[in-house]
RNA sequence: GCUCCUGUGGUGUAGUUCGGUCCAUCAUACCGGGUUUUCAUCCCGGCGACCCGGGUUCAAAUCCCGGCAGGAGCACCA
């Protein structure tokens, strides 16, 4: 050590100041242009509300707006009518999940098909000037002629022909596959996936928000050059599976004389506890009845966790601590549910849920005077949250069947018992010894409850009575032994609805 | 097959640009202990990693070369 101090000291003195390596917290620095204001956007598609994937580009892109005061478009990428058909529905859920998600509002929000004649224009444009061209090749033909690096017979024709037919492409006059407009890149180009890569194309479904107005749509690596360029983004941060379409657009840009954004990437996420969904397949899975909806807890959506109690905050926490490598990665539940825990047992009440109760009677000898009024703090931590206040009444309690055993056992809060057939005789107020601690109920405090708890890929119920203090519809509790559960809804009857979050 | 990306403990992540107090950061998981009238929260301690092989150098997680492994794209989807 000594020795290489000397040697240091030497070479590389300022080596020896270096201070010991520390973790960076929060995201990276984004390379930011000479005071030019940072526009970032986030561009799902709207053929489904969004999933836990999505909300990795919800806080980065949010976030890094925060970082720089810069700001963030949600931008719906909406023009496929086919393939992935966008859903009615999931503009507005989306919309609200980015707020909820980011905890801002975004500053701009566009859809893609509602800005047609801007993407159709630029096309007409750029048909004219040469730089596409429309091609009538079947897209197996084409393929095989890329591959080969060969120039197909569309490539060569005048601009003017292909205007031509870019005007029959317009009116409906060709059939959808019977051409398409690409952009002319060098054939030469090693990846074959950029060589004169298709820019729009023919589609006559009727789109959900537009209707049937269309007879051509651009593909994604058309409008997204074309509308990041109008709407001055500065840095696209996205999935690496669209590294290809940062080279393809790139090659427009350049054409076009314009500037490429600053661009980032993230790897692939697996979930580890949810098998490969994809929102066209949970879409399927929900319209073919094997899920109750979006919000179904076994689904991996923002809907879901949403309902189930996930804090917002939890979820930005997570993804900035992830911050943005390319590696592809498996991540346990648990790491996003360690998060959530910290940040909602501050807030979360205590209440008991007794599954499976059996009912038991009190037994006071006289020598102790326990019949009455008990009071138990909310949150055993915060005294301020105050206090639950139970009547026990004649004595009526229940505790969990799996807790049932003869013998003695503390009454959390409560007294020690001497359980015996159905009867617990109350033998100390005070804490004696180790007595197994269980959690129980007044029966005047109570009313019926079911839990949703999803396991795996059924749904199982837990029923049972839940104390009947101050519950109400959406609060997140804290289940005395048990863990996070939020209310769903409270009947007419009292009966209480609640769902499994974690524990 | 072609093009590209990535390899740090069980899982993630910092450090890699510009080689040096790096016998490697932090979190989570796990193990042990403490606080607590919850199996929650909180606190303390422990465990455990630079893909492999060469090269350059006084010095390599970091630079170079070669392997290997995993992943993505090669859609008229996004």
């Amino acid at each position: 050590m000594d020795y290489v101090k000397e040697i240091l000291e030497e070479t590389n003195p300022e080596a020896l100041n270096r201070e010991k390596q520390k973790k960076r917290v929060g995201l990276p620095d984004l390379e930011v242009n000479n005071g030019k204001g940072v526009i970032l956007r986030f561009a799902p598609n709207p053929n489904g509300p969004l999933s836990i994937g999505h909300s990795r580009g919800v806080v980065i892109n949010s976030e890094f707006a925060k970082k720089y005061s810069g700001k963030v478009i949600l931008r719906f990428d909406d023009t496929d009518t086919k393939v992935k058909p966008p859903l009615d529905s999931a503009y507005s859920m989306i919309e609200e999940e980015f707020e909820w998600i980011s905890g801002m509002k975004p500053d701009l929000v566009i859809r893609a098909s509602s800005r047609m004649e801007i993407y159709l224009e630029s096309a007409e444009e750029m048909i004219s000037q040469g730089i596409c061209y429309v091609c009538r090749c079947s897209a197996s033909e084409f393929k095989e002629l890329r591959d080969s690096k060969e120039a197909c017979k569309c490539r060569g024709k005048k601009a003017e022909e292909s205007v031509q037919e870019w005007k029959m492409m317009l009116s409906g006059d060709i059939d959808e596959g019977g051409a398409v407009v690409r952009v002319k890149t060098d054939l030469e180009l090693p990846n074959p996936a950029l060589r004169d890569w298709p820019a729009l194309r023919i589609q006559h479904n009727t789109h959900p928000i537009v209707g049937d107005r269309y007879k051509v749509w651009p593909l994604l690596d058309f409008q997204s050059a074309v509308e990041d360029h109008l709407q001055g983004v500065t840095h696209i941060v996205r999935g690496k599976d669209l590294m290809d379409s940062t080279r393809k657009q790139t090659l427009l840009y350049e054409l076009l004389g314009w500037d490429y954004p600053e661009t980032l990437y993230w790897g692939r996420v697996k979930l580890l506890g949810f098998g490969g969904f994809s929102t066209s397949s949970i879409r399927k899975s929900i319209e073919g009845g094997d899920f109750t909806g979006w919000d179904d807890p076994r689904l991996p959506t923002v809907s879901a966790l949403r309902r189930r109690g996930f804090s917002p905050e939890a979820l930005r926490e997570f993804w900035i601590e992830l911050g943005l490598t390319q590696k592809d990665i498996s991540i346990p539940m648990e790491s996003i549910e360690s998060k959530n825990s910290k940040i909602i047992d501050r807030t979360s009440e205590r209440r008991s849920f007794i599954e499976s109760p059996r009912e038991l009677q009190l037994v006071d000898d006289g020598s102790t005077d326990t019949m009455g009024l008990i009071s138990i703090r909310r949150h055993p931590d915060i005294p301020d949250m105050g206090t639950r206040e139970w009547d026990l009444g004649t004595g009526s309690i229940f505790i969990s069947e799996n807790d049932y055993s003869e013998g003695l056992v503390r009454l959390k809060d409560f007294a020690d018992v001497d359980i015996k057939g159905d009867s617990a005789l109350i033998v100390s107020k005070e804490k004696t010894g180790n007595l197994p601690i269980i959690h129980w109920v007044s029966s005047n405090n109570s009313t019926e409850a079911r839990m949703i708890v999803p396991r795996d890929s059924e749904i199982d119920y837990a029923e049972g009575v839940i104390e009947n203090i101050e519950i109400s519809t959406g609060q997140c509790l804290q289940l005395e032994r048990m863990g996070f559960a939020m209310v769903e809804e409270i009947s007419e009857t009292n009966r209480v609805s609640l769902i499994w979050l974690h524990g």
